[in-house]
DNA sequence: CTTGACCCTGTAGTATACTACAGGGTGTAT
DNA sequence: ATACACCCTGTAGTATACTACAGGGTCAAG
């Protein structure tokens, strides 16, 4: 107990067991201690950590940027300001998908309302909605 | 005046003027009208279409989902429960994607204010932030 | 002690979304 | 009338992120 094979990794993450590999040798999670015949004994925080990486794909982070996320804690050589910087780009950038994603989210909500009272009628208020504030 | 050339797209939108022909290819925006020496003349609001489909690639949407939400107005043959339908899933995704930023955006405000303080501790507050909702 | 499910490395193939030619025509400014 | 910037089609190449073998070793169950 205590390690998780690969397989057992990709089973509790919905991933396959390539994918694992790959994300390793990407450097998106550590290399793990192996036994005698060399088969990975990853720690069983492994699977949260490769849910993060999925969740955080799908909201338009690439995997090298999901690394800069991941390394904001335990690099012992960076300093910590070093470390605050980088989180306050990354904060900044957070804050500006969460305002677009909500002017989508009331353009659509627009669209429901307007679909239940007359339909739609041409214009397009997902279009309308995102536009005037984007520079 | 009234139309824009595939070359003034490209500049006001910041894209190459192959990938406003790829846009078109893929059916991102509709095949404009075109001169007697076969031109391509976009309307105006072709600029805006393109700043969308940029914008939600960055959220994470696929260029087939981005269609999708461009053509959620505009197809005469679907019916209005029809559209209400993709609409309401779309904005389920759109909200689920809004509240994983959010909980993204508490943990690196917790990073920040903890490396305000004492400096990164060994322990992963983006990754603990982010566990306990996730199935 | 063998069968089947699992693991290993390494390489090659796929999907998505561009990006860059090649080879040619157009338009206007000097 | 000839540059030069721009447009056209079509095809091929690239980056990212997987995904699928090939060829082989490991291990627990019967």
């Amino acid at each position: 107990m205590g390690s998780l094979t690969i397989g057992e990794v990709a089973k509790q993450t919905g991933i396959g067991v390539e994918t694992v590999r790959f994300y390793e040798k990407s450097g998106l999670i550590d290399e793990p201690p192996r036994t005698e015949a060399g088969y990975r004994q990853y720690p069983e925080d492994t699977a949260s950590r490769v849910r993060f990486i999925r969740h955080a794909k799908e909201l338009g982070f690439t995997l090298t940027e999901i690394k800069e996320l991941l390394n904001l804690r335990l690099d012992p050589t960076t300093t910590c300001e070093d470390v605050r910087q980088v989180a306050e780009e990354k904060l900044r950038n957070v804050r500006a998908k969460i305002q677009s994603l909500q002017a989508i989210e009331m353009a659509l909500g627009e669209l429901i309302g307007a679909c239940a009272v007359g339909g739609p009628d041409g214009e397009c208020p997902i279009l309308e909605a995102l536009e005037p504030d984007w520079h």
